[in-house]
DNA sequence: CTGCATTGATTGAACGTCCATTCATGTTAT
DNA sequence: ATAACATGAATGGACGTTCAATCAATGCAG
């Protein structure tokens, strides 16, 4: 994996300020016009530095979109952790990450379109290293069905794709917002639209555990953050 | 709605030839390369005309998105009704009508990239008559659904949204396609991805039924073509 | 402590390319 | 002959990228 955005800028700690400078600036602006409209002038004057600094740090303007990007990505990765502390239960470990999942994707609706609407523009090479980020991500929570399974509370299934089924329908919430905030809420459309997912294939073993577990309410909420 | 994109030319038949040739020229190259990437004389010279003749029947290059666009959305919204001819059954025409558009998902699975892609890229105007299209082509489903509900084989639920979840779901089916290929066949993700959201809504009067009506097996496969 | 030299960071004007759009001109059909 | 359609070279502006010049910080000699 020895795909490195290239800087002339050697000391490491002055490259990872700038270049926080720039990427957060690039978000902002590739948000909100796309990445072939903004131009690297405006995401210097955004970040508060000369044109010309922007090369000192990157090598052109697609390695900004691949920091951006992968900013994004990571960021949400490491959201979902967070709200699995303490839970030990198998279920409510799985209810926790689609749940907290479901609303990192809604604390970042504006970053989930911009992954979608841009990954097409960036080299094949990076390309490829966002696709394995996703799909690490996705670990998080192929393990807590994995869990559910191995404990016998879920029924075998491929796991990758039971995952991929709830990861799509909470990009969903943010890809869809335009049409979905007319007519559900985000909590709404987590219980009926998200958690359904994987509740029917619950065993009996499964409901049962699930029903007693969930009489203790459960406290993970708002557990989003923007990235 | 008096939205239309203008032309020079005022022979309708010759307009509507030539936006055709335009049209197909675009989609092929914005689905390959991208809207911006795209140059006016590529999609001149795809569709085997000048430059400056593409200004006779289009104000600018994004009424070639526009009409890229639409003529998918359009094409996708025909495809559906097709599978329904002759399906009296509610349920079975539910099934037919999703089973359709996952196909002509799968079928169209550039086009439904460069739907998500690209929309932004739209001036309002284009876009909301985008948005009206795919509101207008879910009413396909919603339709099949409310039948469902009103004989009493489905829950009563909020039939749009439900929609919106075999929709999405089926769009992933594109959308993550570099990945879905890998892990699972089309039918297999009809089964199991799409028609297990609408399955477990059905009643169990419904699920009788379903499963009288489902001996006789379905002849609506394969029924996805180009657009 | 002071003046000078060296290094690296920063600036922003200038360059060159690319591309949407136009328009003077050519072609075709009636 | 005229009007409608078609061409493709020319135009003009935008934008990514470069680079000569400036500035700040540090080291070093006297």
């Amino acid at each position: 994996m020895a795909i490195e955005v290239k800087s002339i800028v050697e000391d490491v700690e002055l490259v990872a300020r700038r270049r926080s400078q720039l990427v957060l600036a690039a978000i902002k602006l590739f948000c909100r016009e796309g990445f072939h409209s903004t131009t690297v002038k405006d995401i210097a004057r955004v970040a508060g530095v000369s044109a010309g600094l922007v090369y000192q740090y990157v090598q052109d303007k697609q390695d900004l979109l691949f920091l951006a990007l992968s900013h994004i990505v990571e960021t949400n990765k490491q959201e979902i952790p967070a709200a699995l502390n303490g839970v030990d239960d198998p279920i409510l470990r799985l209810r926790a990450a689609v749940e907290a999942y479901a609303r990192v994707m809604d604390a970042n609706r504006e970053a989930v379109l911009l992954t979608y609407r841009e990954s097409k523009s960036l080299t094949p090479d990076y390309k490829e290293v966002l696709k394995s980020l996703e799909i690490e991500t996705n670990k998080l929570i192929s393990t807590c069905i994995e869990r559910c399974i191995g404990a016998g509370y879920m029924r075998k299934s491929k796991v990758e794709l039971l995952t991929y089924h709830l990861v799509v329908v909470s990009h969903a919430w943010a890809l869809k917002y335009w049409r979905l905030r007319r007519i559900t809420t985000l909590d709404e459309y987590i219980r009926v639209n998200i958690h359904s997912v994987w509740e029917h294939m619950l065993t009996e073993k499964g409901l049962e555990r699930y029903q007693a577990v969930m009489k203790r309410p459960s406290s993970v909420k708002r557990a989003a953050a923007r990235g």
